[in-house]
DNA sequence: CGCTTGATTGATGCAAGTCAATTATGGTGG
DNA sequence: CCACCATAATTGACTTGCATCAATCAAGCG
């Protein structure tokens, strides 16, 4: 279990109107006005090498991020050492909302790939609020889609079978790696977790997901490569889960 | 599993500056711009019997909800029928909110006691977010809040132990209830849940529920009723649990 | 080339599910 | 008033899903 804390906060390099994230198809673009602010908003950049920590529980926490690239999640831990994994960040995905409005962090967040964030300062949030209606809304918007992964997420846990809930999991991570087009320009059509990662996103030991993955590998839904997996059958896997992604429109971010 | 849908909603009644939350110790006040707006906002009241549905998953739900009384709690199912209790809803919380954002409701609501509830319009949304800011921004640290609180569920049922997760949600429970002031002035000091409700929070079946339940009984650290359960050690509780409630000042509420 | 990380597999034990029956309680209609 | 039912809680017997323990194997790397 290390901390890493790479400490690589740049000043912006990327102008807000040449975002990489504003030309995919998944989001909304800004007004002219918004867009001003955004740029105003925007902090800094910060890179992220995998495995190291972004923002860790417990902390007070000023910032607010947004990810450009890469892949990333939020967990928390249990004294002895038990983790759950409650959810993954891609990118548009805005990780520290919570640890702005409330005094402290109430969970971690970790990089699985490289990763670069778009860094924007808690002082200014009133300001977006008060300048900015349709971002607050956006905002607001967000935090409720997370809440709706995560009672998603909730119902599998608790009520979904161990092969159910792998398949319900990978089925969710490659429906929203397409959507938000990470595969096209980012790198191949693959999943960046281990099974460890599995394992702790699904609540099951680490032999046990192994055991379960192995079922849907050998029924050729699957891919596992080595350190990370690709999904055959999106359809059959949808199936397994009992699971289907509600479509969505072009969503928001900040 | 019935579906009755009290059809009972009436004009208010209560006018918002008379409005009971706002007494109480657990919420931070309107400031008078702020009162005059909620209160414009205001719809009507809605009473909802205990094991009636507010709010059906699927449908499109152009009502946002305050609960001024009682108990109630959101849930998802499968195809099948499994059931998993999302959270529980307790006075000063919002409830769908994420169907007002989304175009449809992703989870049910169903009263667990006799509730009342304070109605607001969607379209009047916007308008709070166009003209203020401050009850934006509480709208959203509303939504964060749900957030942390589901974070702590998946962790509870991923990583911890049928005990633990049991007296988690207890102590959980005991703690929210004690702080909104529903003991001091609605009632006992009584979780008006049965195990049926525990079963399908924690992830188990009903008769594994209760023989861990009866861990806790014996244990004296709880007494169980005919539909509900009082804690009598709630230190003892966390204890088991692993957990401790991190303690807030006034919070907002709509 | 030895070390570390991630994946894999078999053996064994326990936690939790399922099946089934019983009790207690309150409500209801004859 | 009471037989009858429905709901909630309870308990025992049995089965199974998942955890734990313990090796092994493959690949990347300093």
């Amino acid at each position: 279990m290390t901390m890493t804390q790479a400490k690589t906060l740049t000043p912006p390099r990327i102008p807000c109107d040449l975002c990489p994230l504003r030309r995919r198809e998944a989001f909304r673009d800004f007004s002219g006005e918004e867009l001003q602010f955004v740029a105003n908003f925007k902090f800094g950049e910060h890179l992220a090498e995998p495995g190291t920590t972004i923002i860790a529980e417990g902390q007070r926490h000023p910032q607010l991020y947004t990810v450009l690239a890469g892949w990333g999640f939020r967990y928390k831990i249990l004294e002895d050492g038990r983790r759950q994994i409650l959810n993954y960040l891609l990118p548009g995905d805005l990780a520290g909302l919570q640890g702005n409005l409330m005094s402290e962090m109430l969970h971690s967040v970790e990089a699985l790939t490289r990763m670069s964030l778009c860094v924007f300062e808690r002082q200014r949030l009133t300001a977006l609020f008060r300048q900015h209606p349709s971002l607050a809304y956006d905002l607001t918007w967000i935090a409720s889609r997370e809440e709706s992964m995560l009672d998603e997420h909730l119902l599998s846990i608790g009520r979904r079978t161990a092969l159910e809930r792998a398949a319900y999991l990978l089925a969710f991570l490659d429906h929203r790696a397409h959507v938000t087009g990470v595969f096209g320009e980012e790198g191949p059509f693959v999943l960046p977790l281990t099974q460890q990662h599995v394992a702790d996103t699904l609540g099951l030991s680490l032999v046990h997901t192994n055991k379960t993955l192995r079922k849907l590998l050998d029924a050729g839904v699957l891919r596992w490569l080595d350190r990370g997996s690709e999904v055959l059958d999106p359809a059959r896997l949808r199936e397994i889960a009992g699971w289907q992604p509600t479509k969505e429109g072009r969503r928001p971010f900040i």
